[in-house]
DNA sequence: GGTGAAGATTACCTTGAGGTAAGTGCATGC
DNA sequence: GCATGCACTTACCTCAAGGTAATCTTCACC
């Protein structure tokens, strides 16, 4: 096991390599912060972590987003691998969403990732109150 | 420490009371996340995790920043609570960022994640190659 | 008196993520 | 024959993140 240091050179340094290297040799580290980063994959992970789920009932459970945000997700998901889907041929087809082994093993960093959000919340809370009280 | 469903659930659960609860009372984890999807935050944190540095030699260890930007993410992490800012009354000044006891805790699930990309990113890459061969 | 470094701030512009709303094809229920 | 549910697709629009480039102030050096 890495510590900090260790683990912000390893980044820095394939940031860096990526960046020299140009577009065409993404960061997998960036490509997988892009995810986490935009505003459904992780809900829809998290979603989909208590069992597969339909494509309505996908929309039932995340009211707020959109279809074509649901539908465009998924399909981000599917693509690099953290989703499968399966069509059943029923009338009317339906079509179920389940993680892949990949999509659960994602789950435990970003679960420790979580759990870190809720313990140091009251923290930046605070820091926040005391930096905006000066001006 | 929670399994997969249970962080699922709680992640989950505190998404939707802030967003039932309106944009006043923002989701704690929604709020970390934006700092780790963003372009430039980890980058720093982690470059600064190698020790405190003043501004222009952040600029140069992270020579793709903007100023504008390098200056705003360090005032965003600043009031975050991530990073200190310490004016020294030298002639000309100079200004040094460290990262706090928070932002050093950061490191440690952040780190995971990283490994966590480091380690699944051949998975992802097989999985899109295997998606786009199937038009 | 001109140049350069440090640590920014400002105005302006581009890009793309995401939202809205409507439409599609098919089947069952009333 | 009309409405409704399922699983999408398409066209259009908005807004904010981020980039570019110019400018500022203070001091030291030559």
């Amino acid at each position: 096991m890495l510590d900090g240091q260790d683990m912000a050179a390893v980044y820095v340094e394939r940031w860096n390599a990526a960046a020299t290297a140009g577009p065409a040799a993404p960061c997998p580290v960036r490509n997988v912060l892009d995810k986490i980063g935009d505003k459904w994959s992780m809900l829809l992970v998290m979603t989909l972590a208590a069992g597969p789920k339909r494509f309505n009932e996908l929309h039932r459970e995340v009211p707020d987003i959109s279809q074509k945000m649901l539908t465009q997700t998924l399909r981000d998901l599917q693509r690099d691998g953290y989703v499968g889907r399966q069509v059943f041929d029923t009338k009317p087809p339906s079509v179920e969403y389940r993680l892949t082994p990949l999509g659960q093993s994602l789950i435990v960093p970003f679960g420790q990732l979580i759990e870190w959000a809720n313990r140091s919340f009251d923290k930046i809370d605070a820091a926040r109150a005391d930096y905006d009280a000066r001006d």
